[in-house]
RNA sequence: GCUCGCAUAGCUCAGGCGGUAGAGCACUCCCUUGGUAAGGGAGAGGUCCCCGGUUCAAUUCCGGGUGUGAGCACCA
């Protein structure tokens, strides 16, 4: 006799034990059709799920997060079952759910093309017309493996084996097609509303570059078409935001085949970068750093002797000259550790903090490049911070500080904490591990600040915290880290005299905030579409005249910002002041400054902003105190972070 | 690094089943001096990524390379 629970709170009992299906139809006929799965206690189940006793029990619907989850797993079964008919060589490997969508992986004679896609979309709809009803159904293992063995699915019957215990396992059937899933599923194929194929690539087999390539079809659904459009918008709307574009066009920097990788920043962009070091540079000053700056080109032996030669030989750059090998250096610590160890150091100059912003190179594999996200040259504002163990939590303390400020000037709130703990490969004993990881923990707690845990992600030397920020399209980016080093300094001899005259090797803590300047300011762009807060434009103002008689008040005007500190210019170019108003906000230029006669008559220049709103004449004074409050608020007001 | 795609004017892109190519914008010159998102006219501009092969002939077809895009793998 189940009685059961609704969210609501309102109760309902049956007299037999009664589907999810059929609690939704004794609610409502809409509820019943809407219905995708059920919760049960908590527990996500199948629609065909029966209950038998008192339960608390949700009807999940397209409404729900967890029924957009379901439906896409599901769409990965139907995607899988379009391609059986279409390929049906095509063997089926796994087809999981993924953010804003799914895929599903298939080991096929040859790449699936583009056609191929519209081809199996169009059999998706078939199939969704077919209404098939999806059944769960459960098999013994060898009943399973018999199974997919007479398919020939080797790759199913390898998954099935590889699952621990000998518990038997659920499988969903719709029509002839059967998967092995833990489900729940979508009782019929009709559910589907809004669907669509969007990609093919390869991926490896169980993620390892060893196995074979498998040909990936990726995916989105959505509950209703409308969804599935803002869906489509926002890639777009990432598409116009991409920093490759947004460089070109606005003219910051650019790339080329000589020097893959590797940036041309051009003057604006140039602009921008230095303004970010700069900021860096006196924010780290007025935090107890002390800049230093080491060789790029360093001999070969340093890179053996700190262990990085051995773990990414294939990774460095190296030179040969006068018989000796050269590695270009791909980090900076080593090189920070040799500045450390000119001068027998005492405990009392601990901590020490020094900061680098030193040009590194790497050679990136190929297909990891990305703009100005992932190159083979960059500068980081690096650190390191040698000190005792027991000054660790208080440097990683001081060190958030600065993190976090720093993320608001730059108008990021939201940051994302990750400790990442010891791997398998590692040096050091289990009790230094305990203890580094301890002063990590200990300091994200007094932050008060949720974070989360990712075992054996740590470096080979130490564990670290990194730091990621959600830009304005909600896209997670990681960009600061802390890193606990109790190895790299002994192994290049770095040592101070404790206060009980013995010699010790310091610790050392590797940090940056902002992580390398060319990813940090890829991300800027497109967290800010190009249009730059006032402090970070590389143009701030550019004054425009209506016809040639004013031309010699602007370059007056241009002369008198330009004395005051701001980046501004002229256009006085013989074209329409429509003309030059578009041409300059698609440029992203904070401010328009209009001159025509009225304005050289009372001494003052109409501004515009780049969004089309119109401030009206103001004084050149007024005008400088105006763009002076912009510039001081940096990134943090709520006006300068909405790109207009 | 792997799989698949792409590479044509400064930029964005057409095009050609093999006979050395075109648009818009930008650029130069001329007209226009116009008050808040494109005024008009003329002109100049190309080793069709590179190296081989097939062919009377290759920008086009084939092979290799480089760069680049998506994804995978990697990321001190």
């Amino acid at each position: 006799m189940p009685q059961i629970t609704l969210p609501d709170g309102s109760t309902r009992s049956f007299d037999n034990a009664v589907t999810i299906a059929e609690v939704a139809a004794s609610i409502g006929e809409g509820l019943a059709k809407a219905a995708l799965a059920g919760r049960v206690n908590g527990v996500l189940v199948d629609t065909s799920h029966s209950v038998e006793i008192e339960a608390e029990v949700a009807i999940i619907t397209e409404r729900d997060a967890e029924g957009i989850e379901v439906l896409r797993h599901s769409c990965a079964h139907l995607m899988a079952q379009a391609v059986q008919r279409l390929f049906p060589k095509a063997q089926v490997t796994i087809g999981p759910v993924i953010e804003d969508g799914f895929f599903y992986d298939f080991s096929y004679e040859r790449p699936f093309t583009p056609e191929d896609l519209i081809a199996i979309e169009k059999e998706m709809g078939v199939l969704v017309k077919e209404n098939l009803r999806v059944d769960r159904t459960v098999l013994s293992r060898e009943d399973a493996i018999a199974l997919f063995q007479e398919k020939g699915e080797t790759y199913k019957v390898e998954i099935i084996s590889s699952i621990p215990g000998d518990e038997d396992l659920s499988f969903y059937r719709q029509g002839d097609f059967i998967d092995l899933c833990r489900g729940p599923h979508v009782p019929s194929t009709s559910k589907f509303k809004a669907f669509k194929l969007t990609s093919v690539a390869g991926a490896y087999w169980r993620g390892d570059s060893n196995n074979e390539m498998l040909q990936r079809v990726y995916g989105t659904a959505w509950g209703s078409k409308k969804d599935l459009n803002l869906y489509l918008q926002r890639l777009e709307e990432a598409e116009k935001r991409d920093h490759r574009k947004l460089g070109k066009s606005l003219n910051l920097f650019h790339f080329q085949e000589e020097a893959p990788g590797m940036a041309f920043w051009h003057p604006k962009g140039w602009t921008i970068y230095q303004i970010v070091q700069r900021y860096m540079q006196v924010r780290q000053d007025a935090t107890n750093y002390k800049e230093i700056n080491t060789p790029q080109l360093v001999d070969y032996s340093l890179w053996e002797k700190s262990g990085h030669a051995a773990k990414f030989a294939d990774e460095m750059f190296s030179v040969e000259s006068d018989n000796r090998m050269y590695a270009i250096k791909p980090m900076n610590c080593p090189c920070h550790i040799q500045v450390f160890n000119q001068g027998l150091k005492s405990y009392r100059d601990l901590p020490l903090r020094l900061a680098e912003f030193g040009s590194c190179h790497r050679y990136e594999p190929s297909g990891s490049m990305h703009g100005l996200m992932r190159v083979r040259s960059f500068v980081q504002d690096d650190g390191h911070i040698f000190c005792t163990e027991d000054q660790i939590q208080a440097e990683v303390a001081d060190f958030m500080d600065l993190l976090f400020s720093v993320y608001t000037d730059f108008g990021f709130d939201d940051v994302i904490l990750r400790l990442s703990t010891r791997p398998e490969k590692r040096v050091g004993s289990d009790e230094i591990w305990d203890e580094a990881e301890k002063s990590l923990k200990d300091a994200l707690n007094a932050t008060g600040l949720p974070w989360e845990l990712v075992p054996g992600e740590g470096a080979f030397y130490g564990p670290k915290i990194e730091y990621s920020l959600k830009d304005c399209m909600g896209r997670i980016q990681q960009c600061g880290t802390i890193q606990v080093d109790f190895f790299t300094p002994g192994r290049l001899g770095a040592h101070y005299i404790a206060e009980d005259n013995s010699r010790k090797t310091p610790v050392m803590l590797h940090r940056a905030v902002l992580g390398s300047f060319e990813r940090f300011i890829g991300i800027l762009i497109e967290h800010y579409a190009g249009a730059m807060p006032a402090w970070l434009a590389p143009e701030q103002a550019i004054i425009l005249n209506i016809t040639d008689k004013q031309s010699q008040y602007c370059t007056e005007v241009e002369e008198s910002l330009k004395n005051k500190g701001f980046r501004v210019t002229t256009d006085l170019r013989n074209e329409k002041i429509g003309f030059k108003i578009r041409e300059h906000t698609l440029q992203k230029i904070p401010y328009l400054l209009v001159v025509g006669d009225k304005e050289v008559e009372s001494g003052s220049v109409a501004v515009r902003k780049r969004g089309g709103e119109d401030l009206g004449p103001m004084t050149i004074d007024d005008f400088c105190e105006y763009l002076s409050q912009d510039v001081a608020r940096l990134g943090r007001s709520e006006e300068s972070t909405v790109a207009d």
